[in-house]
DNA sequence: TTGTAGGCGTTATCAC
DNA sequence: GTGATAACGCCTACAA
């Protein structure tokens, strides 16, 4: 009698159309929304798929349309190293929590350039509808030429022209770091910067000169560093060694503030008494170094949910303009 | 004459099995590694192979084979709140990283409460052959249940017995900490826990109350956080606020740890002069607080590749201990 | 050892 | 609006 219990798998698309008692096709237009289903119909159907509980079986539905319904999250493994920071952890779980309101799934990679090949062979392999690429390295070529296959969307600008990114403006937050060193007096302003292979390291450097040429200010006292906090206590280290006053500075990233905190601290010098320090970050390095820190926010969390949905437009044959630049913004705290 | 030339899909099995002189069948022998191929064969299939550059269609294969070649990794959102906390981006990288070297895709979940259901829908739904689940909450039942109905392994130990898991010894690695404050004189030692809801908050105390226990201390010194920075300065607070003197503190969490050194600091105590702290993950909280902490470092990375392991071993229908415990050490520092 | 044939669960193209 | 009927690309008995 009740030879439809205990089956086995999950039910397919046939077993609800046999409950609906209508074919296969037409669950599969109800399933899809299409317009063209009497209303009658997709009641039946939905109770039916209600009743037993019907899943669309991924992989056939993606066989037969020939999408995949996943995208991939790539990043290179030379920024894992950087996974401490918890830059890239708020911008994976931006994408992610986008994703969840969609019925796209994320498929992460962590692309070790040993094995390049592998990852670019998953990626043409027709295994996800697109790409998101975080890194701000400038070996992204390889992906940038992936770009022509399928929609891929950076995190971060490139170092390529044509392609698809979302970033936030590093420039500007850079200049108006520095401008409000500027504006809170400060006369003789250095910079830690990042690394000089990464275009947010170079942008914000050239922020930090902008506001410095707007000023009339010298912007010689120039030393870099990885992002990293050991990074910049050396770079504050070489910074003091120059035996070159200064009584302002803007670090490219919280985390080498904090590292340039302990440097400065060791050199008797007092924040913000003796020296203003400005940052970019508004993580818990910010937050929680001594004394806060004053700094840039930019909304990560943001950027990814934003690259997600850049993508998925792009996927879905959307006109969408090549850049997208997040807001970002100055909070005050106790740094200078 | 150059009929294949600008096809416009991938390469498939049959496009092989013609350039190679054989059947699918064989191709899909040679593919997927069976011994029973001529050594000429499997030289002709990789060289074809080689020179159409195919690559496997996933959906195709999983339609055919049942099997997704996919895991999960399942973070309840409650959990991505404490997102920021290293630990978590460490234990995603972990697992990535090892998936790099297997031919399984990571497909990361974060999944909502109020839309729980769909997760365990695209869960069952066929779509992964196993579930990582990282959560240290008590509201892990329903992925419990999940556990019936396919492989999966937690990431810290769940509040259920009957699951795998892959955790470091709470107990073991607090109780250590207290001890080494009680080896360095420490004699009125207090603790700032973990939350009550969650496994490992309820362990650390366990190690604490037991490392007093057998110092004949007292364990009277308790508050509790939830492992975050400001819940640690908190705690530190009503510690100090109950005065009762105590020279040592063992905190569930570097996090904490950093939070209750500004408390402290307010309080106008030395650390370690006055109090000395312990506490537990090896962070840039640790690293970087002041005075930097000596604490007990647990391997979130590894822990992360472990599970991955653990998990793949249970879909390839292996024999795996329900658990598994990874060793921490403890790394001295300046904090006591 | 290798080939044949049928099927995996959907979508898509047609007729009706 | 709805229903047959091919694909979609691969795996897997089973046969040879």
């Amino acid at each position: 009698m009740t030879l439809d219990v205990e089956r086995a798998g999950a039910p397919t698309l046939e077993e609800v159309a046999r409950a609906a008692g209508v074919s296969r096709s037409t669950v599969s237009r109800v399933v899809n929304g299409s317009p063209n289903v009497t209303a009658d119909v997709i009641t039946a159907v939905t109770t039916a798929i209600d009743k037993l509980g019907y899943v669309p079986n991924r992989a056939a539905r993606s066989l037969a349309s020939r999408r995949t319904h996943a995208i991939a999250l790539v990043i290179p493994e030379n920024t894992a190293k950087f996974f401490a920071d918890p830059y890239f952890a708020s911008v994976i779980q931006g994408v992610a929590m986008h994703l969840a309101s969609t019925d796209y799934t994320l498929s992460l990679l962590i692309a070790s350039e040993t094995e390049s090949e592998k990852t670019r062979r998953y990626l043409q392999g027709g295994n996800v509808d697109g790409a998101l690429i975080l890194s701000h390295h400038s070996d992204d070529q390889a992906y940038v030429q992936l770009s022509r296959r399928m929609p891929v969307v950076f995190g971060g600008r490139p170092m390529s022209d044509d392609a698809y990114y979302v970033d936030v403006d590093n420039v500007a937050a850079a200049r108006s770091a520095t401008e409000y060193l500027v504006r809170r007096g400060k006369t003789r302003i250095a910079t830690i910067s990042g690394p000089h292979d990464m275009a947010s390291g170079l942008d914000r450097l050239e922020g930090w000169r902008q506001a410095l040429a707007a000023a009339g200010l010298p912007a010689d006292l120039h030393e870099e560093g990885d992002f990293t906090p050991p990074s910049g206590e050396a770079a504050m280290r070489r910074l003091l060694a120059r035996d070159e006053p200064f009584d302002g500075v803007f670090a490219a990233s919280a985390q080498m503030a904090s590292g340039a905190l302990i440097a400065l601290r060791e050199a008797g010098l007092r924040v913000p008494e003796d020296v203003g320090i400005v940052s970019i970050d508004n993580d818990y390095f910010a937050q929680n170094a001594l004394p806060p820190l004053t700094t840039v926010d930019q909304p990560s969390v943001r950027q990814g949910s934003t690259m997600a949905d850049v993508l998925l437009r792009l996927i879905d044959g959307q006109d969408v303009p090549r850049t997208t630049i997040i807001p970002t913004s100055l909070v005050e705290r106790a740094s200078v």
